[in-house]
DNA sequence: ATCTTATATATAAATCTTTATATATGTAAA
DNA sequence: TTTACATATATAAAGATTTATATATAAGAT
């Protein structure tokens, strides 16, 4: 899927690996993330694949930089991935209720720090959604043809904010009835 | 991870590869999933690695079973894990919403199709969470040593819940923007 | 009668992702 | 002055996960 991340961005604009990274932890990190190293791999089978092609810009005092950019091809797969609903919910998968679900042998104060440092990470979490001045809006100013597409943006961080909300009530939920209602120890 | 999921359950009870792939998505499906041939791959390396061990059960009219026990190295390997604290927050990775993200090219009917596609599958997963008839408290009834892990069970079922919710609101609320703000096809 | 689902295990191949390593330089902060 | 961070690319190895394939029988539904 990271594919289609890499042809999204350099649907925009051509960029660099490096460039990419920086775009996908920054714009799409509360949905879609990727390490450098699978970037560089993907980007590589991708113009092998031609859905990309690249050239090195020779730089003086650090190393060169390849700009990759998007072809017909990767362009035409794109819009096919695009308009192919997706059919199912997408899985979730949750380390912390993994542990959760089998904590009882830790015990409860265990357990309740754990989950209050979660209460935590997702509180600063939660803040740093709310507070990130719309990037996307700034971007639209400057290039009044990417308008619509900030709505979309938008509405994929409205979606980190929302989720960050119902994540920090489900753990205050949680905190509170592990507190009443689990045996402390003895 | 997987690992501990399976260590997990056979702490509570030996059991075969078939058997853990039940217990798994019937009851942390919403947080965890694994095919059949991981859970096989996986369940081979544990017992290399000493943390189970196996005996076969001859059956007839039907392929033997092959019982899988937690060994002393597997409780003490899955206690730890379950006493490490998760230092981070679990990283999200939503296909929607990265298709959403790009998704402007495929225009306003195709990506409310596609939405309106998901609050119906999402609506189907909140009511199905919302009437599982609590299996957590009927385990714990027959086993009252479970009562304990029952609690911590259903906090996981609630997430699934208060998820679902979340996720509900936000489509109804992405699908009314989306009809409202962006541009008709002209 | 035929099809589907459930029971049961296992491997091969492919794909996806993370961690570690190597190289090289500029700038800003402590 | 030393440390951290940003710029920049790349590969090896390991680990995690999915898809496909093979085999075999029983029970229940259409």
């Amino acid at each position: 899927m990271l594919k289609y991340a890499l042809l999204g961005f350099l649907n925009y604009q051509p960029m660099t690996g490096y460039e990419l990274e920086n775009f996908i932890n920054a714009s799409t990190g509360y949905f879609w993330h990727a390490k450098l190293s699978q970037i560089y791999t993907t980007l590589k089978q991708l113009e092998q694949g031609g859905y990309l092609s690249s050239k090195v810009e020779i730089q003086e005092g650090r190393p060169d930089r390849r700009v990759y950019t998007i072809t017909e091809t990767g362009r035409e797969d794109l819009h096919h991935w695009l308009a192919q609903p997706l059919l199912e919910a997408d899985p979730v998968k949750s380390t912390l209720l993994l542990k959760l679900f089998f904590a009882r042998p830790i015990g409860k104060q265990a357990i309740l720090t754990q989950l209050r440092l979660q209460l935590d990470l997702h509180t600063r979490q939660g803040e740093e959604y709310q507070q990130m001045p719309s990037e996307g809006q700034r971007i639209a100013h400057e290039n009044p043809q990417l308008t619509v597409d900030a709505l979309l943006w938008e509405a994929t961080l409205r979606f980190g904010q929302m989720y960050e909300v119902m994540y920090v009530a489900w753990l205050e939920e949680t905190i509170t009835r592990i507190e009443r209602d689990f045996p402390d120890e003895s």
